[in-house]
DNA sequence: CTGAAACATTGACCTAGGTCAAAATCGGAC
DNA sequence: GTCCGATTTTGACCTAGGTCAATGTTTCAG
């Protein structure tokens, strides 16, 4: 599992084998089942996590009670809450698992101590935040100027392992429509 | 115009005397006209900007022709085109002065001169990219969320200076709504 | 295997906000 | 000042996508 997040990390920075090693007294591993909660709206977010098997999503619940799903973490990716992590603020949005899956976990102290013990750690943050910006953007960029069915096609061409790995009911809310809608759509 | 750099420099991070000294053979000074382009679509954002006195704005023209205001900078503020400026690839955004304004600039080798300089300047850039991410949720959590009236009524709560300083056309664009529904919007 | 709960689909209807067009107002160049 | 183009407002109308409710379909705990 720890080679694995190697093989991320170093696919986003070269770094250097040293900085790499004793990795796992900073990564902690953990279990979790399909639909167990890792945040609850109201709580700091603690952890950042790498998903080696399963997948992970962060949501929110708007004043009319539907979920709004903020980012989806199949395996092989990392992430957090990340506003509630780096703020270490209550969150607004939940964390929790779509499936069954396989993590490590890194807390803030633990992560701030990487990122300060060199500058490929810092690199690697910046790195992070700069991928988390442009991905935001795009967000914004393609919630104000597509049409549902466009975000959905587009969607489809771009990421079709979300398409087939999430339930309608999470991949509507994804898409910032209903689930009604979203049928319409897979079938019109 | 380099001391009020410094004063918001210094409150973002707080810098060392000496990090600043010389600030000015990296950031040069340029004045805009109201309504000139700083940036346009397809370019690549070179430049990073100081707002001293006057406003600037990033937005992007959507399929229909209308434009989409993203990002307003009023005086004593930074800013950029930042994926472009990030990635040193095409916007797809542009940049102009809403009003007549007074700049320092700052280009990416010099910017990230600076960045690589000192500990201090990177947790300057760090910083940047959290708050720019943050916005940025923001922004999404909004837009999903809050009926046109209420993104109205938020901002002028929150952020009373742009109702003021910007054109309805401009306000209306940044909101995501029409200028019709804005102008009924501000009479019902 | 089975039944309850969660999820997905379909239909009828509604509404926020967009569109288009025309009038009213503003603001800067001369 | 005054004229022209750009904004702003107002009105009539339209539509994408939401809402609500009923009906299938999965899924998984026991």
């Amino acid at each position: 599992m720890i080679d694995n997040l190697k093989l991320l990390l170093n696919y986003l920075i070269n770094f250097d084998e040293a900085e790499l090693a004793g990795l796992e007294r900073f990564f902690s591993p953990k279990t979790v089942k399909k639909g167990q909660l890792l945040l609850r709206s109201g709580e700091v977010c603690r952890d950042f996590y790498f998903v080696n098997k399963g997948c992970l999503r962060t949501y929110f619940i708007d004043k009319a009670g539907h979920e709004k799903t903020r980012l989806v973490l199949p395996d092989f990716t990392i992430g957090s809450s990340f506003t509630s992590f780096i703020h270490q603020a209550p969150s607004f949005e939940f964390v929790d698992a779509l499936e069954d899956s396989e993590l490590l976990q890194i807390n803030r102290t633990h992560f701030y101590t990487l990122v300060n013990s060199s500058d490929h750690w810092k690199s690697f943050y910046i790195r992070i935040l700069e991928m988390a910006y442009a991905f935001q953007n795009k967000r914004i960029e393609e919630l104000t100027t597509l049409s549902a069915k466009q975000r959905y096609e587009k969607l489809r061409l771009e990421n079709p392992i979300l398409i087939q790995k999430l339930s309608n009911k999470v991949l509507a809310s994804y898409l910032d429509i209903r689930e009604e809608t979203l049928s319409r759509l897979k079938s019109g």
